[in-house]
RNA sequence: GGGCCAGUGGCUCAGUCAGGUAGAGCGCUCGGCUGAUAACCGGGAAGUCCACGGUUCAAAUCCGUGUUGGCCCA
């Protein structure tokens, strides 16, 4: 690429993408960018890796985008930073998506197909995927190590999940027994909590009676419990109260068929609550009111605050309280278990079915808790407090076992009707209806879970909970509230971790048990194995640690001799988030390369989405914390989702999605990633808009346009940045108000930017920037400076204005480029020279110079600018556009010190206004030719004058006067209509009046009214000839351009004026027409028009019309 | 059901921490400019600051309740 050619005419973000993909290629940017900074401080950034199914969505772009940039940002500021991308490709996703690929239906399938073969197709997926997502990344300039992703495949990395959970063996933290854990059915293994996705389905909702066995405590009647998973009644141990809730023991009547129901709400309002102690008394009573009438009545334990509605669901009509009791004084009640027919092995004897106290229990529904440790999570913790053998008589399908009895053999769900039917059937069934409510799904193929006890296997996060708790105080976050709120709550309340899964692409457990082991105490026998060379030394057999595949079936076939006892090892594979948590040294090929590790560990800043509180940023922590009782990284910067642009959450499978694909093809990857860019990365969500985005591809025009201009001239005068630089005393000699003012804007924003990155809020530096090219930059700086390059004789002024467009350019880019980096490479690498480095992302990262920093001028400039504004607005109050000169504009200025800085740049003023003369008033002037009028207010001036009062108004209306002073009103209306005897200053409302033909505007400075600025726009010969004359040149460029011809080529002009006095007027300006225009001269169209093809417009000038005839000279001569 | 975050012109958001006359960009509209030109510039209209209640001389801002959306958890 030559220095300063000629580029597009308008901004194609296609074009300059493909030219600067080219351009990296062809020397190899990205390499020279990471060479340039080897051997500078290291800076250790760590990639949360993506999950190999699927495509980038929008997340996903966003969450790289501002790791490209932030990592391009770090480069410019110096630092060698690690960029190693991975991908987490092991889990039950990618299983389920080959399982559907295969048109698998269960694990048999797999079993059938030959477990091998499906690992292979799992691993074939995953690459798939990879190539994919590595597309997708470089397709919108993401540059990290693509050639060495870390994949948790490898062997290397897998061995840094091995050893790392050693770490946790070692420290004792590695148990293995029962717990409850939600089951996915379909897949028959334990899936994660935040696998578990909720859905709204329709469940049965039951009330049902435990009745008391009598004899144990002499007392009759029924527990109430509800429940909406009638399967797991079979599994029933205890039932748990409130200790501190009052329960009542209520007799009810339920009238057969038909009833009174206005008797029956009589009686209910009636009764009154008798507490008695036995219940007997009571009891008898209300027997003998009722039992005539024909009614049946039994006796329920409630929750005193639930009784009602439970009775209503079960269509009693009345009811009793014949005794209370709290939920501590319930403890050890009995009860006979509702289907212990139906399931004859029922749990029994040992404490079970009794009452017990348990914290999970609310003043809800019953008030009572149908408790299965072998089922739900806190009735398990309750049972294994209280010594139960958790009974669950599931299998890991969730079809009941044996133990089930009459159920045996069904799906628990379709045995609810069957046990609900059942229930009725024995009389123990209160009330069956249905209820919505969100129930637990597998996040991958969708069949709801169950929650059953199964054995597995666990890091013991809870004994380490101050660990966790005290190591995220060693970690940063951006913003502080994810720490402070969200993690620390988390962090808090996680349970144990269940890291084993009972399926197949995954990390092998390294855990080697002996065959004949105690089942319920494996973790004090079993052999963890860190190391690949840990497990050839100790495996019987060969075993070549640098070629073995870690992963199953290979490592299942393997077994340890130790002490006489043959270990194999457990079947499971590890949950695929514990592979993730161990990238901060897996990245780094630790343990099978240490040095690395020793220099960088723990990363200096992650980045992910707000999700990630219960994903990676607790992964991470929990197993550092496990393994070396440390956090793995300082800093974090969490930010949000990406949202559709109404708000609503993006989802593929409804599709309701912005696809980056899309958007790139449409507006390109710079003004993608400036508009991802440009929203607060700190825990907010982003929604997508196409229409900033659109913005953004404007906002890049704009720069584009700033840098295109000057190019021709600086071509044309053979500007060398190289020679003629800022630092040269003749150029800084002959630098403009205007050139140091927009140089010390850039040092302003130069430092706003950096304040911003280094408070992670990239989207302000954003702002910074873009507000300095297009307001200051592109709206004034170019504006005023454009006619100095049209000048066509070489000058210092005009080689300033090379050297302050293109010292602006540089730095722009250079800021630009971790947002931006096509844009901004296809700008630098036309701007620079052979000795400059081959791509914008080798520059140090600009820095302001103090030596540009002019804070007066700035403050200057701003007053300019708002006079600028309002002498603008007044013009346009007058209809006089900015081509036709005004004799002179008036500024009346707030105070000394804005009036001394219109002064100062009075010409500059005069410019920009078109005006011929400026006048600057001072604080304390007022402007001599200013007058002013008075409104009257009617209803005052009314009354006060009677039958003058028209007379007296219209005076004050017409008054011209001064000062603005009763006293000066009163002489004007005295001289028109009278003395005006009685006139109070509070009649009237001042006005100023401007003399005939100007206009005036406030000066507004942020929002506030800063003085006057007033615009004479009366015309005079000399003015109209002068605007004619430019309606005539402005007509010439347009035709000239209309004729494509060269800047520099001459032409013979005709001119025909229908009015012979405006045709005269401009005569005047003909000279100043013949050089704007680069005519020889101006002759008469019919001259032109005969003699050759000139080409002929029809215009009409301000009401006029006239005919203007170009011809090229060259034609013209030839 | 619980936790966290957000709700400000038609749209996207700033302002909320440290209470004091509601701002920007886009869009709309009217006008201007025309050697950056399918660009650019200026003027204007447009807001019960989610709702209700409280604290205060004063609330978009602080407090409480509710509501809508997002994420996480159950």
């Amino acid at each position: 690429m030559t220095r300063f050619e000629a580029v597009a005419d308008r901004y194609d973000p296609h074009a300059v993408a493909d030219r600067v993909f080219a351009h990296w290629e062809a020397v190899d940017a990205y390499e020279r960018t990471k060479a340039n900074r080897e051997g500078e401080e290291r800076f250790f950034f760590v990639d949360g890796p993506p999950y190999t199914s699927g495509a980038a969505h929008m997340g996903t772009t966003w969450n790289k985008t501002l790791k490209d940039a932030y990592i391009r940002y770090l480069r410019m500021q110096g630092y060698d930073v690690t960029d190693r991308p991975g991908y987490d490709m092991h889990g039950l996703p990618i299983e389920t998506k080959v399982e559907a690929e295969l048109g698998f239906e269960n694990k048999k399938d797999i079993e059938n197909f030959g477990m091998e073969a499906f690992i292979e197709e799992c691993q074939r997926y995953a690459d798939e995927q990879l190539e994919g997502l590595q597309e997708d990344f470089e397709s919108f300039g993401v540059w990290m190590d693509w050639e060495n992703p870390y994949r948790t495949v490898t062997p290397e990395y897998m061995e840094a999940a091995w050893w790392a959970f050693a770490q946790v063996a070692d420290r004792g933290l590695v148990e293995q027994g029962k717990r409850s854990i939600s089951q996915c059915p379909r897949c028959e293994t334990a899936i994660a909590n935040n696998e578990v996705e909720y859905e709204d389905v329709e469940d049965p909702s039951i009330y049902v009676k435990f009745p008391l066995r009598e004899a144990d405590q002499e007392r009759e009647g029924s527990l109430v419990i509800w429940t909406t998973t009638p399967w797991t009644i079979p599994a029933n141990t205890f039932v748990a109260v409130d200790p501190d809730l009052t329960y009542q023991g209520v007799r009810a009547w339920r009238e057969d068929g038909g009833t009174d129901g206005e008797k029956a709400d009589e009686e209910r309002e009636s009764i009154e609550i008798e507490v008695t102690d036995g219940g007997s008394d009571g009891e008898e009573e209300s027997e003998g009111e009722h039992t005539d009438r024909g009614e049946e009545s039994e006796v329920l334990w409630i929750a005193a605050e639930c009784v009602e509605e439970v009775l209503e669901k079960g269509g009693y009509d009345d009811y009793k309280v014949i005794e209370e009791a709290t939920g501590e004084e319930m403890t050890g009640w009995t009860y006979d278990h509702p289907l212990a027919e139906a399931v004859p092995e029922h749990a029994a004897g040992n404490g079970a079915l009794e009452v017990y106290t348990a914290e999970y229990v609310e003043a809800d529904r019953t008030g009572l808790v149908h408790s299965a440790p072998g089922h739900g999570q806190e009735d398990f913790e309750r049972g294994t407090e209280l010594g139960f053998d958790p009974f669950c008589p599931v299998g890991a399908n969730g079809v009941f076992d044996e133990a089930a009895g009459e159920y045996s053999g069904q799906f628990v769900r379709e045995a609810n009707p069957e046990i609900t039917a059942d229930l009725e059937a024995n009389g123990h069934l209160l009330a069956g209806e249905t209820y919505v409510h969100s129930y637990g799904h597998c996040w991958r193929c969708g069949t709801g879970i169950v929650q059953i006890v199964t054995d597995q296997w666990f890091i013991g996060i809870t004994d380490i909970k101050e660990d966790l708790l005290a190591n995220i105080e060693d970690s940063e976050w951006h913003p502080e509230w994810a720490r402070e709120n969200r993690f620390r709550d988390f962090v808090e309340s996680a349970p144990d971790w269940n890291v084993s899964r009972q399926r197949y692409w995954g990390i092998p457990l390294p855990i080697w048990v002996p065959k004949d082991a105690d089942p319920d105490n494996l973790d004090e026998e079993a052999i963890v194995i860190g190391t690949r060379e840990e497990l050839a030394e100790r495996a019987d057999g060969e075993v070549d640690p640098d070629s073995i595949d870690l992963h199953r079936p290979t490592v299942d076939s393997i077994t340890i001799t130790e002490g006489g006892k043959k270990y194999h090892r457990v079947p499971d594979v590890f949950d695929v988030w514990l592979d993730s948590s161990v990238a901060s040294w897996g990245t780094l090929d630790y343990p099978g390369e240490e040095a690395d590790f020793e220099e960088l560990w723990p990363a200096d800043l992650i980045m992910e989405a707000h999700d990630q509180t219960r994903g990676w940023f607790w992964s991470q922590l929990g197993m550092g914390t496990a393994a070396f009782g440390e956090i793995p990284y300082e800093e974090v910067l969490m930010h949000g989702y990406a949202l559709m642009p109404d708000g609503r959450g993006m989802s593929k499978s409804k599709n309701i999605t912005v696809e980056p694909a899309e958007v790139l093809a449409e507006h390109g990857p710079d003004a993608m990633r400036l508009f991802l860019l440009s929203v607060s990365p700190q825990g907010e969500d982003m929604r997508f808009s196409w229409e900033d985005t659109a913005e953004m591809e404007r906002r890049l025009n704009i720069l584009w346009n700033v840098f295109r201009f000057p190019l021709p001239y600086m071509r044309l005068d053979g500007f060398d940045p190289n020679e003629t630089t800022l630092s040269d005393p003749a150029i800084e000699e002959a630098l403009e108000t205007v050139d140091r003012w927009v140089l010390s804007r850039l040092q302003t924003t130069k430092a706003e930017m950096e304040a911003a990155w280094d408070d992670y809020r990239q989207d302000r530096a954003l702002d910074a920037l873009l507000d300095f090219v297009v307001e200051d930059v592109s709206r004034f700086y170019i504006q005023v400076v454009r006619e100095r390059m049209w000048e066509e004789a070489d000058s210092d002024g005009k080689q300033a204005a090379y050297a302050t467009l293109y010292s602006l350019l540089r730095e722009i880019v250079a800021l630009l480029a971790p947002y931006a980096p096509f844009a901004s490479e296809a700008i630098y690498t036309t701007l620079a020279g052979e000795d400059d480095p081959v791509t914008v992302h080798m520059l140090d990262w600009p820095t302001p110079d103090e030596g540009w920093r002019d804070a007066d001028l700035e403050a200057e400039m701003t007053v300019l600018r708002a006079v600028e504004e309002a002498g603008s607005t007044a013009r346009q109050q007058e209809s006089r556009k900015l081509r036709w000169p005004v004799p002179r504009v008036v500024i009346d200025a707030p105070d000394e010190e804005r009036a001394r800085a219109i002064e100062t740049h009075r010409d500059l003023i005069a410019d920009r206004l078109n005006a011929r003369t400026i006048d600057v008033l001072g604080a304390d002037e007022s402007w001599a030719e200013l007058r002013y009028s008075a409104e009257a207010d009617m209803s005052l001036v009314g009354p006060e004058f009677g039958e003058r009062a028209g007379e007296v108004a219209t005076a004050l209306n017409d008054a011209r006067v001064k000062e603005r002073s009763l006293a000066a009103l009163e002489s004007a209306v005295e001289e028109a209509a009278g003395p005006p005897a009685g006139l109070t200053e509070g009649m009237v409302t001042f006005r100023r009046e401007p003399p005939e033909a100007v206009a005036a505007a406030p000066v507004s400075i942020a929002d506030k009214e800063n003085g006057t600025v007033y615009v004479d726009t009366s015309l005079t010969e000399d003015i109209e000839a002068e605007g004619y004359a430019r309606e005539v040149i402005r007509r010439v460029q347009q035709m000239r351009k209309e004729l494509d011809l060269d800047l520099e080529e001459r032409i013979r002009l005709g001119i025909e004026v229908a009015d012979a006095r405006i045709e005269t007027l401009f005569g005047e300006y003909a000279e100043l027409i013949e050089s704007e225009v680069r005519a020889e001269e101006i002759v008469d169209p019919g001259e032109l028009g005969d003699r050759e093809e000139g080409y002929r417009r029809e215009w009409e000038v301000e009401g006029v019309s006239m005919t203007i005839v170009i011809a090229p000279l060259r034609e013209a001569t030839a």
